[in-house]
DNA sequence: AAGTGGTCTAGACCACTAT
DNA sequence: TAGTGGTCTAGACCACTTA
């Protein structure tokens, strides 16, 4: 009774689609057979088509009919913890580009050093299939790697992070990232070919050194097609020592 | 001029809107007075309006009209790795509900045992002032703690899996969390109040013991209202041991 | 040429909110 | 009681794909 009769017919099409019967790429009735088989009007079986939509599970390719939809392909970005060398997988099909900036405001206090301090910017793109699927752009004080051959423009690219300060004698010990869903802005709206505004994954990661945070970056990922994987340890120190867990309240 | 009516009456009403001179809590003009004012068909008012709560600028509220969004204050998961009891800080207003169920042939694979197991099903509603913010399932082989005290339904609240399971003779030692972004479907949609279809943080966490799945769960967070932050050591264990300094501070 | 999805019009009933 | 959003019906035209 009060279930509305486009969510029955939206359940109707789910099922099958969500148990395989309805494999991926299979055509879905029309909007008219479907109004005729559930005896709806078609603005009915519209309104289900667009929720199945929504939900991910369906595609429509006007003039041609609606199709459960394709799963794409996620890029899957690996991270663990202290037995990584770097958190992030590097790139594929990556243009690295290095630059020296001043720290903007936001970038200071990330990094906990002086506005204007002069930083390197590393900034690539990562794609799958051709397609751009994530920004990362890196910062980090110039004065850790200046004069060294370790500055951020100068490793190859599958070198991390990690290894890179550690042979220019900088231990980093620690990681906090903060992962959000954000609107896309413009600069990386046009790497990614989206539209401004659309949402992306983000991830906000910092390095530390003690407590000194040395390096920090921003990964700006479409959200269809990327995952994170995060693979924790969760023993504790064999010694009976090791103390109280910190929840972080 | 190709440009469909919907577009820009939603157009009209989005400016404003981004601007702030439509601020959060303003009040819409009405589907009808929409049509009147555009000289377009309710039903053109009525696509705008859907295409704005879509884009998380507007909702609705029946009987009553349609309102400016407020942006609500995020809520923050901490997870961490070794040191912490849970990774999953307790959702605050919850309302835990555990029953036990068969396993689907999801939760089979996930978990690593039988089709049709019993698994005990464990789900609470996290709210932060007054709304809902995320749902957190989990799922658990009954196997583990029946004829314990440490069912899923007998401990309190703020205890965490690990703890549980510790005292039910299971040794937690290893997380996997998936993070993506997923289009929401309709049984997770009521218990967070949106529309099906929009975007929703999804954390697919599974607990093993060595080799062994124990526990997995689905988070599913509004994706305005919620971050995760991951504080994660990266220290290699020194081989004297001694007690170690906790890296999350 | 027929079928399809995208859009649009012009009505309607119901449950709910506001007054 | 009047107004509102949610849903529904019964039509229609257009651009496009398919055969």
């Amino acid at each position: 009774m009060g279930r509305p009769r486009y969510l029955r017919v939206a359940d109707a099409l789910r099922v099958p689609i969500l148990d395989g019967a309805l494999p991926p790429g299979a055509r879905l009735p029309s909007r008219a057979q479907l109004a005729r088989r559930h005896e709806v009007s078609e603005q009915v079986s519209r309104n289900a088509l667009r929720l199945l939509i929504a939900e991910g599970l369906v595609e429509s390719r006007p003039g041609s009919g609606y199709y459960v939809r394709e799963v794409p392909e996620s890029y899957r970005f690996a991270r663990t913890d202290r037995f990584s060398g770097s958190l992030l997988r590097p790139l594929a099909g990556e243009d690295r580009d290095t630059i020296t900036r001043p720290a903007c405001d936001r970038m200071a206090e990330r990094l906990g050093i002086g506005e204007g301090e002069p930083l390197y910017r590393t900034r690539c793109v990562g794609t799958a299939g051709g397609a751009p699927v994530a920004v990362h752009t890196s910062w980090e004080p110039a004065v850790l790697t200046h004069n060294t051959t370790r500055a951020p423009g100068d490793a190859d690219a599958e070198t991390g992070v990690l290894e890179r300060l550690a042979a220019a004698g900088v231990v980093i010990d620690r990681v906090v990232e903060e992962v959000a869903v954000l609107p896309l802005t413009e600069p990386e709206a046009v790497l990614l070919r989206l539209a401004p505004g659309a949402p992306v994954l983000v991830v906000e990661r910092t390095h530390y050194s003690g407590q000194r945070p040395v390096e920090t970056s921003d990964l700006v990922a479409v959200v269809e097609r990327c995952r994170l994987s995060y693979r924790l340890s969760l023993a504790r120190t064999p010694a009976g020592g090791g103390p109280r867990p910190d929840p972080h309240r």
